[in-house]
DNA sequence: AATGTCACTTGTGAATTGCAAGTTAAAATG
DNA sequence: CATTTTAACTTGCAATTCACAAGTGACATT
């Protein structure tokens, strides 16, 4: 049964702002992407992404986001300093919001990656359920 | 031909990151919303939209989304106080991300307006087309 | 025991946001 | 044609958020 209740009050009851409230800044969709399609799992390897998003940024949008139950956080069994990271189901039900945006954007701006583009162009349905049974498996990352 | 250059340095060339630096925010994706499925086109419409942006914050994201390409805008002939907004169709390929969105958010939250959730869900490409064809046609607004 | 790594936290200034109160130009009214 | 109203912004200011640099403490490696 999905339908949580927020425990702070919204500005509406729109199902975009939600969406908004919970995902609308620079940031949060980016660490989003970098787990679900790079496989990252831990602070360093979010912070060491390519946009360099800033420590203190990173740390507030990471407890967010658990906040919200799309990532979840555990340490790691065998190295005890590390957090890892992971996308709950709801977060993973972020892929075709993802994937969207990557179209919009390839369709109507200059930019890179053209060849996940055109994976996600020649077959949308295909791409999603990929992304569904790596993480159902809980195999290596994409790249 | 789509794919224009940006005027400024973005931080990646992922679309993502593309999408995410113009769209990044808590208001623009309400904005469009108005426009796209309420048929808002004035300053003043925006600004009584339920979740109450304050009007500089919309005077600058009215700017920021005419900068994007993403809107456009012209004075009303009939009476000259007033700005008219439009999408562009950059803006209107924006109507796949934002019913993303909302059912990202309908399944998971507990939002409201489910009549607009059950109507995409029942038939999303057939709500996609009635979008299209409402703005092909630049009729009345859907409410 | 010494050094390095990892995940943060703190401090600082700059930029952005939100709210209230103007301002300007163009209708509408009397 | 003078006054009032309306629409679309500005401006000022306090509060929040942001980016960058520099710690800190727990743990791992040597």
């Amino acid at each position: 049964m999905p339908a949580k209740k927020p425990a702070f009050k919204r500005r509406s009851g729109c199902p975009l702002n939600a969406s908004v409230e919970m995902l609308g800044d620079r940031w949060s969709l980016l660490i989003i992407r970098d787990m679900m399609l790079l496989g990252y799992r831990t602070f360093k390897e979010f912070l060491n992404s390519h946009e360099r998003i800033a420590s203190n940024i990173l740390a507030d949008r990471l407890l967010r986001l658990e906040n919200y139950g799309i990532i979840a956080s555990a340490r790691d069994l065998s190295d005890g300093r590390k957090q890892i990271y992971s996308l709950t189901p709801k977060g993973l039900g972020l892929a075709p919001v993802l994937t969207e945006m990557v179209l919009w954007a390839a369709a109507y701006e200059d930019t890179g990656n053209q060849a996940l583009v055109r994976l996600i162009h020649k077959d949308k349905d295909g791409f999603l359920a990929q992304v569904r049974k790596r993480f159902a498996n809980r195999s290596s990352p994409a790249k």
